[in-house]
This record gives C-alpha cells, structure tokens and sequence, in this order.
DNA sequence: CTCCCGATAT
DNA sequence: ATATCAGGAG
C-alpha cells in the first residue's frame, strides 16, 4: 500500500465519520427520475434541480410520459436550470430510447447506461449507486474533481483520469459512499469560492489548507 | 477544444 | 462584473 492510498483511506474513514450516510441530494422516486435529475444538475446548483423535477415528474413521471412530451414542454419546465435547449433533447432523447430499446427500464450496465443520450460517466456511476447500489465507479464531478486535487490525491484535471486513480487507492466497497461524502464536503465546507479550512476536520489531511 | 445558459454569491 | 454551479455532445 502506497503512502498516498494510505492518507486516501484515511480521508475516507474521515469522510464517512462526518457523513456516515451520505445520500444523494437529488430528489427522485425511481432510477429513471433519478438519470433525468442529474442530466439537469450540470452546470447548475443541486438547489435549483429540486425545484424543478418536482414540476416535471408531476407532469411527466415516467419515461412513457417523457417520450410522449414536447422539446417545447420540457424546456419551459427546466429552463431555469440553464442549458435548457440541450437538457431537453438529451431527457427526450434518453426517454425514448428506454421506451424504445430498453423496454421502459433503466439498464443497470456501465456499457449500455453511457450510450444513452446526455448519459455519460458521471452520471451514469450516480444512477448506478445510488438506485442500483452497484459500484461501477468513482462520481467525478467539480466537487471531486476540487477536493481531490486539493487533498493532493490527484494532480489531474480530467475526469476518467481522476476517476481511475481514485478507485485505485480505494477499496470497491467504499467508491459510492466517497463520492457522496466528497461532494456533500465540497457543498458545505470546502466549496470553491470560500473553504471553510478552519472549521474543516480534514485540514490535517489537507495539502493545500488556506490556499 | 468549444458550445450550451440561467441563477446566485462575491 | 465575474466565477461557479452534482456535464455531455460534437
């Protein structure tokens, strides 16, 4: 075992005393809604998300009803969300191609989830833990992608390369629940404005504390 | 690499 | 005014 996966576990064992259930702040009823809320969370806080799916999966609450709407519907619903024009096509898209090639169920494969439209890795490896409770991955998103390189557990920029080196200085069984604690640490305390370093109980384990 | 894009904090 | 927010497609 490296020094680094050392001070890894160690940040995860940290990680999960300050969040020992990490959920997913995403609200949702079923792992469909669930893919369609984190296509909605890009770019845009998670905030803001659940105040619009509840509006959206009220008119439409499955893939069914999605695939039945309007690229005209969906973007007045979401549009507060940002990117509203390509977030429609992709929750249309995505719904039609559960209806249509997945007999209107959310596969529960890596393969299939990032061929999906507006699927790609990120979100797929939330669906899967969080509604499948498979560890396909390590979530990469701005909040992992800033605390890990702040932590000094990566040097990298780029997602998959973050991704891969995380879950090798990690054990499978702990990928999901890192993930969820690191992006409810970013939101809360080492956000990326403003960290909180002085009332965060990881600076010890911090390489970049106050910078 | 660029583009998509509204809402909010600073 | 500007940076940032649970990214993905072309």
């Amino acid at each position: 075992m490296t020094k680094l996966a050392v001070r890894a576990c160690k940040i995860a064992e940290e990680l999960s005393k300050l969040y020992p259930a990490p959920e997913c702040a995403l609200t949702h009823d079923s792992p469909f809604q669930l893919a369609v809320a984190t296509i909605l969370s890009a770019q845009c806080t998670d905030e803001r998300v659940n105040m619009v799916t509840p509006v959206l999966f009220k008119k439409y609450p499955t893939p069914e009803k999605i695939a039945h709407s309007t690229q005209e519907s969906l973007e007045e619903i979401i549009k507060s969300t940002g990117f509203f024009r390509n977030k429609a096509k992709n929750i249309l898209g995505f719904a039609h191609a559960i209806v249509n090639e997945h007999g209107g169920v959310v596969p529960q494969e890596l393969a299939a989830l990032v061929k999906l439209p507006g699927i790609g890795r990120k979100t797929a490896n939330v669906v899967l833990g969080t509604a499948f409770g498979i560890a396909s991955g390590v979530v990469v998103d701005t909040h992992v992608t800033r605390l890990a390189n702040r932590m000094g557990l990566t040097e990298s920029d780029d997602a998959v390369k973050i991704e891969r080196e995380l879950m090798h200085l990690l054990p499978q069984d702990q990928w999901i629940n890192f993930s969820h604690a690191l992006i409810w640490h970013g939101r809360r305390v080492c956000n990326a404005r403003k960290p909180n370093c002085a009332e965060c109980t990881l600076a010890k384990l911090c390489l970049k504390v106050g910078v």
